[in-house]
DNA sequence: TAATATAGTTACCAAAAAGTAAGTATTGCG
DNA sequence: CGCAATACTTACTTTTTGGTAACTATATTA
């Protein structure tokens, strides 16, 4: 398949944040940050290893960082670096395309 | 799974664009209407069958128009509605975001 | 009359993503 | 000693997604 490899920017940024988990864990760490457990009980749905393979895939590509402490039971803070942060300006224009879809939609229901 | 019903307005915006093939689709028809053909050998590597459940989704959703002509051998035109071309924004603030994310990532790779 | 072109649809199969549930490692505490 | 707490890992199963290839419909054309 030709389209395999991602060549456009636009499909960079969609491999790195094209899916709700990813985003739910951006919307957690962009308040502050947070624990591996924490994440897990806030963000509803997700198990465990969902989790961990996101947040892994996520510093891999350089926009998480994951502090491990040497304590038992352990502690693993996970925040955002800088270009994790600067995925907000992206997520906003969503809220904000994705609201406005939402209320168009809800008129053009009640007109029918 | 509580997080299965869209909530947030980032998840429809994520629903209604947050893969390769609907922003293919886009990109094509951010260009210009196209026959359902022109899109099959516009986007490489896509099958007919998910040509047309990508196209038909958008059609609901109300990105995507189809007119149908009433000719032999058959013409089906598809062009973007208007809240289908608003997304161009986005995009475009993806695209910016994926072009500044791979070039910090090459630049990276050299320092090493 | 038979082939052609276009835009599908359908049945079947393969791969990828994600869930479930159980197991691991370690140290402090009772 | 044995249990609790935390952050995983692993094996197995289910769900979702997408591909392949064959089939359909039909006016026009040779």
């Amino acid at each position: 398949m030709a389209n395999k490899k991602i060549g456009c920017p636009v499909e960079v940024t969609l491999s790195l944040v094209g899916d709700k988990w990813k985003v739910f864990i951006l919307k957690e760490l962009l308040e502050r940050t947070k624990r591996f457990g924490e994440l897990h009980r806030a963000i509803s749905g997700i198990s465990q290893k969902t989790l961990t393979q996101q947040l892994r895939q996520m510093e891999k590509d350089g926009l998480v960082k994951r502090k491990v402490y040497a304590e038992v039971p352990p502690r693993v803070e996970y925040s955002l670096t800088k270009i994790g942060r600067s995925l907000k300006s992206i997520l906003d224009a969503m809220h904000k395309w994705g609201g406005n879809y939402a209320a168009l939609k809800c008129k053009e229901q009640q007109d029918e």
